[in-house]
DNA sequence: CTGAAAGCGCTAACAG
DNA sequence: CTGTTAGCGCTTTCAG
């Protein structure tokens, strides 16, 4: 294999200003667009940009102007869950419309790699991170806002700082599911949910307690959590199901965990099931679910580093609506 | 509302150097884990770093060492349409295993937006680019390379320039599944694809084709294509099941045109269908597919880009398999 | 083993 | 309207 030659470098500002034959800041006034700049004089400069076929270097300019990027970072569970690529949607789109670049990275909920991942976009100098946290400890936010780096978390609020925040009300998305089940007619429903040391799951377990408190059917009231992939929530369902005095219906803590209710529900003529967020297939497969905008919640999270406070003032917690969808799989008891 | 206090400024190599009492140079061995450093000097300077919350600046040193960032873009359609978003992630987890971050943005399928952002990531030097590109012209790639950024294509062949390039095999996956659905006697299928001028869609229309002479049923086949979300799918599914002589199998072109075919199809019982790339719910749902790996897609593309050459020799031309899975929706016609 | 000086490509500040 | 000087934070010579 041959070697590979040093790639020509790239023009450089001072060759542009070489070439029309003006100074270095002048060549830079143009190509900035900064005013106070013949027009003949910007004309030769432009040509002579376009003939050595010059790109000017970001990286540079961001360097010299303050040593941060026109980067933000988000750091999620895994990018290939349809729910977090369209929070990054939403946030791209929100970034990009302000001039800045996302950098996306998948923890593999391993609170470690988390902590490795956001050093890395500090020391990188991104403008802020975007953090779906799985880790619970994050003194260290405090600190990096100080530093000019703000951090936003985004669906899952942490409960040790205070901080940016942008959530989904999990509580009342599934007390209200609750509600609808109790109304067709169900007494004994199961809720599946992921790891339980997530707040979100906290949150959706707090919201069908008090949902089935409420209905004064605390008895009727089954919980399974630590289901953080579909094989689980399958495997879990399926227990659910096989035992006396099965629920009748089922609510699946997010899309995974319905993907894998709904494989055991194959079995299990009858039984109802409402899921914790939309997803694509869901109207064609007749799936009730309690629906949110993940690229809405993106969307605000970007906002809120964009607005890049760096002091404790002027935080923004957000809470952003739920609603549900009825679709035939909320059947009443058999 | 009151301004935000500046940031306080990060601490610099300088500071640690001066707290330490040794020259910048020998903190910067220290923090570089550089051999020729008396461990004595090397402890007091990390203990100083420490005791500033020194981080180091990631930009300076990249651009002090080449000008060229860790860092690698990915340009796609759209980032929430789940086989991009599981192209992404195989390319974040082989990058990131070579230290690089990912750089993501979606073009919507507009030309013009995609070569503005090629454009703003050769500004801001990434180290290669990663494009499933929807444009015709490429020609600009060809200097890139020179210049020291590489342009792998991913998903779409360009036809105008040569370029390393990962791609699925299109043609072969459905002629095998027209093949298959001949075989479960199929003789009238319909093709509904993507946009036309992407080359997937061509590839996967030529495919079609072949299929169905080689089976002389060249005149049972029917294709349209231009549908580039599952609305326009399910209006050009509708059209067809309608016409006297409808088809009795439908081959849909990718993952958004199977969803629009599903619901054409939810009032015509007894058509067959096969999708274009596997989809989370299309087991539940029992529809046959010609699948593939996006995140093996990803890697691959990650891979190409990391080989990183800037001449023209060696350039990397992938094709990956599909395989059909079969499922209920392959019925026999009535 | 350690340090001093130079400079990556660009812009800010100030002169002309 | 244009140019000069200095320097962002770091690494890279090259000398001790």
């Amino acid at each position: 294999m041959p070697a590979t030659p040093p790639p020509l470098p790239r023009p450089t500002l001072r060759q542009v200003a070489a070439l029309s034959g003006v100074s270095l800041k002048t060549a830079s006034r143009v190509l900035n667009d900064e005013p106070h700049v013949a027009a003949d004089t910007a004309d030769r400069v432009r040509a002579a940009a376009r003939r050595l076929g010059f790109r000017r270097n970001m990286l540079a300019r961001e360097f010299r102007t303050g040593a941060r990027t026109a980067s933000v970072g988000l750091v999620i569970g895994d990018l290939a869950n349809p729910f977090y690529a369209r929070v990054a949607r939403g946030a791209e789109r929100r970034l990009r419309a302000a001039g800045f670049q996302l950098i996306i990275a998948s923890t593999d909920e391993d609170p470690e790699r988390e902590r490795l991942l956001v050093d890395e976009m500090v020391d990188r100098r991104v403008r802020g991170i975007l953090l779906v946290t799985c880790a619970s400890e994050h003194d260290y936010v405090d600190d990096e806002r100080r530093l000019g780096t703000p951090v936003v978390f985004v669906d899952r609020a942490p409960d040790d700082v205070r901080a940016d925040t942008i959530v989904l009300d999990n509580s009342g998305g599934v007390e209200r599911a609750v509600e609808h089940l109790v109304a067709v007619g169900h007494r004994r429903i199961g809720l599946i949910g992921d790891l339980a040391r997530l707040p979100t799951q906290r949150e959706r377990r707090a919201g069908f307690e008090r949902g089935m408190r409420a209905a004064g059917l605390a008895d009727g009231a089954v919980v399974v959590d630590g289901c953080h992939d579909d094989a689980a929530a399958e495997r879990a369902a399926t227990a659910l199901l096989a035992a006396p005095d099965a629920p009748t219906a089922l609510i699946a803590g997010n899309n995974r965990i319905t993907l894998g209710a709904l494989r055991a529900l194959a079995h299990h003529e009858g039984v109802a099931l409402v899921g914790f967020d939309d997803f694509e297939a869901a109207e064609l497969l007749g799936i009730s679910v309690i629906a949110h905008d993940p690229e809405l919640m993106g969307e605000a999270a970007a906002e809120a580093v964009l607005a890049g406070r760096t002091d404790a003032v002027g935080i923004v917690q957000r809470t952003l609506e739920t609603h549900l969808v009825v679709r035939a799989s909320s059947r009443p008891p058999a």
